[in-house]
DNA sequence: TAGGAATGCGTAG
DNA sequence: TACGCCTTCCTAG
């Protein structure tokens, strides 16, 4: 159930272990037989992600597609290098180490540690429907339940980060970044579609679900049904860079942790306890922690959208186009 | 233990 | 808008 930040993470992940490495690439299941033949055997050169897409570029072109869905994660195991050095990342210390089960498509989590440092078995034996598995010689990526797991050729990989909106991770150089963000204003106020569902068109911007959904609005303090063309440029842009903060710090962290209000304590409390981590998401019901106000609950095209009826307002709109 | 919900999305109608 | 995909977790009974 990942959003954008835990596909980078995966990304970087497979990008620190398995790239630059020939690949055992299995489909334990069987459901993905003929994909992993094809692949079986190459040497992995890249691994990126784009919004909630990870791309797999291996040696002679092939790229696996994978997008998790809404179940979708991978299990490692083996040898792994810490991701980040973020305060609450798992892997914030120490050289790489074997890991029986580090599991990333939610909250990470680790399975228990071994005496020594050892994995009794290596590679383990596949747990549950694997639908591929990537090994090294020392390291091993399981996927269990992705929507989709395909082989492309670079022209269709090429097309199918055409389709996605602009993702401020992907972006190191700043110019790039505001151009980004210029793009995913006109796509957002090109519409009269909420802003709430146009967060999470993926072909405005990508890499939001629905918690990022729920909470990028309320961090705005603006209605998620303000129409996109609503929706001040100044807003719009601020939305953008908003995204790209939470963004960076969900990649840097393993979580989604959207407020700011809280002292370092807290924070390190909401590692462990999901209740402390949102304005909204999840708190139906629940005083909204600015006003005091019940958090809101409703349906918006199918999915769950949360937010405070008094702090989340429509802009005023005006004449004046800005 | 059964059932529903979940951080998603494509397709059919 | 409704449904299917395919997995895990939590809750009600």
């Amino acid at each position: 159930m990942p959003e954008g930040h835990t596909v980078h993470r995966i990304a970087r992940q497979l990008e620190l272990d398995l790239v630059g490495r020939a690949l055992r690439v299995t489909s334990p299941q069987g459901r993905f037989a003929a994909g992993a033949a094809r692949l079986d055997g190459q040497v992995l050169l890249e691994s990126t992600a784009v919004g909630k897409h990870l791309f797999l570029t291996f040696a002679s072109g092939d790229v696996l597609r994978v997008h998790l869905g809404l179940y979708g994660a991978w299990d490692f195991h083996g040898r792994l290098t810490p991701v980040t050095t973020g305060e609450l990342a798992w892997g914030s210390m120490g050289a790489p180490r074997l890991r029986r089960v580090l599991r990333m498509g939610e909250d990470e989590r680790e399975g228990p540690a071994d005496e020594g440092g050892l994995v009794a078995q290596f590679p383990p034996d596949p747990v549950g429907q694997v639908r591929v598995r990537l090994a090294s010689q020392e390291t091993v990526a399981d996927l269990r339940g992705p929507s989709a797991c395909e082989v492309l050729d670079p022209a269709g990989a090429a097309a199918a980060v055409e389709r996605l909106g602009p993702d401020p991770a992907t972006l190191t150089d700043d110019d790039e970044r505001a151009a980004a963000g210029r793009e995913m204003v006109r796509r957002l106020r090109a519409r009269s579609v909420a802003v709430g569902q146009l967060l999470m068109d993926q072909a405005v911007v990508a890499g939001i679900g629905n918690i990022y959904r729920a909470e990028l609005l309320f961090r705005a303090r603006l209605d998620p049904r303000t129409p996109g063309r609503q929706v001040p440029v100044r807003t719009a842009t601020a939305l953008w860079e908003d995204w790209a903060t939470l963004l960076a710090t969900g990649i840097a962290e393993g979580m989604i942790i959207t407020r700011d209000d809280l002292t370092p304590d807290e924070r390190r409390a909401a590692a462990t306890d999901t209740r402390l981590r949102h304005w909204v998401y999840h708190r139906a019901g629940e005083p909204c922690r600015v006003c005091g106000t019940p958090v809101l609950v409703e349906d918006m095209a199918a999915r769950k959208l949360y937010r405070c009826p008094t702090c989340q307002r429509r802009p005023r709109t005006t004449t004046r186009k800005t």
